[in-house]
DNA sequence: AAGAGGCGTAATGATTTCGTCATTTAAGAA
DNA sequence: TTCTTAAATGACGAAATCATTACGCCTCTT
């Protein structure tokens, strides 16, 4: 899952960005509205996280614009003014929650991943696929009811596929929602991974594989009943 | 266990503070409700002791502006009116419990651990892992029956973890909940403390740490059964 | 007032992760 | 089949994260 972070406080933001990035989230962030928009178009974020009083095209403004553009992306409104007025403003404009500051960041990772499971068209927080449930909440998977131990990535990776089940992702497409801004583009990270992912969850009696490889396109995810 | 305590008479909330402390508590106060309300959205309290009788904002008001950000922090009302009309009208707008004031600490401190407890589900006082007993009463821990010689903070924090048990607890969220506002951000007392928990926790043994580390997460804290 | 122990801090050493590269294996087209 | 290209795998090293120790301040006790 991959976050765009709208805040001008560097404190605030720099306090958001590493508790999101310890949640396993790919953080993206800037101070303005005007790199907010540019950035929103450069890549497809699960969710942006957007401060109403930021220097240059406030919040609502870039609220506002990304709905002309039809950008449907799921908006969290962060904002100090806790008047009826503003939040019903921002709902009115197509925002999808709003958190008023302070907050805890608790509360901010909880709404980030109910915002993320609507998106996706998911009412639970666990998902099953073959022999394996794999928690969002928890972050954790597990295999015959038994506890996985997967690494941050890996489990990022199988929690993207497995919510975008039975359908072809690309390894762009992971690389962008996986991994944030510094990504180096030649190598082949996503490989690596999903080979490593393989190992972890394979069934060795079974010789079908849950991701399966679609050359020249991606990898997906399917259950065996289909 | 973190605990706002909003109280305008000097003597009795630095009274109350300190038994609190004493006790393992971390504990904010304030002496009004405008600051209240903004101290209960910065952390995520386990319970907030609030007197009625306060300057500004009274303390049903802040109740009621809790409850209206839909913040359950479970809310312990402290009053001197002990006529029924107040009760109720408290209990009405969301108390979890009121106490009538003068009381003694004894019974503040046991309402306190009956509120944390229901807030995390639990029936009983103690809670038992593997080879561990917890007393959250006498907060005193036991190994096959032998008292442990915990620091109060080690006890803190092992109950916290045991309280979420099963679930992954961030840094972070260990420091909002064990450490108050004077904690210095960057420093690693949560490993340090982690680990001296540690020695004493573990089986020499069986080399199955009670207490895992997730890695870029937190810790967890998982019986062996699991 | 002195001693002891708790506790936060910093420094250092140990682990693990993960991106990269090199090599092998597999797939599809001619 | 054979050639071409994509994908899988394994090894390695740098970087990030974590564990552990030692030290010093502070508080509480006696």
């Amino acid at each position: 899952m991959r976050i765009l972070l709208v805040e001008d406080k560097v404190r605030l933001r720099e306090a958001i960005a590493k508790a999101l990035k310890q949640s396993g989230y790919a953080v993206d962030t800037t101070d303005n509205g005007n790199d907010a928009l540019w950035m929103s178009q450069q890549h497809s974020y699960n969710v942006i996280l957007l401060d109403i009083m930021i220097p240059g095209i406030d919040g609502l403004e870039v609220l506002v614009k990304l709905r002309d553009q039809k950008d449907n992306t799921p908006v969290l409104l962060l904002t100090a003014k806790d008047t009826i007025a503003d939040r019903v403003k921002g709902l009115r404009k197509g925002a999808d929650d709003y958190l008023i500051k302070p907050f805890a960041l608790e509360e901010l990772l909880a709404r980030i991943e109910a915002l993320c499971r609507r998106s996706f068209q998911k009412s639970t927080s666990t998902i099953e696929i073959d022999d394996l449930t794999i928690d969002t909440s928890a972050k954790s998977v597990k295999k015959n009811g038994e506890l996985l131990d997967l690494t941050a990535r890996e489990y990022a990776i199988l929690e993207y596929l497995a919510l975008k089940e039975g359908a072809v992702v690309s390894r762009t497409e992971i690389e962008e929602h996986i991994y944030d801004e510094l990504v180096s583009p030649m190598s082949n990270v996503v490989d690596s991974a999903i080979c490593n992912l393989r190992r972890k969850i394979s069934n060795e009696d079974l010789d079908k594989e849950l991701i399966q490889t679609k050359r020249g396109q991606g990898y997906i995810l399917l259950p065996t009943s289909k």
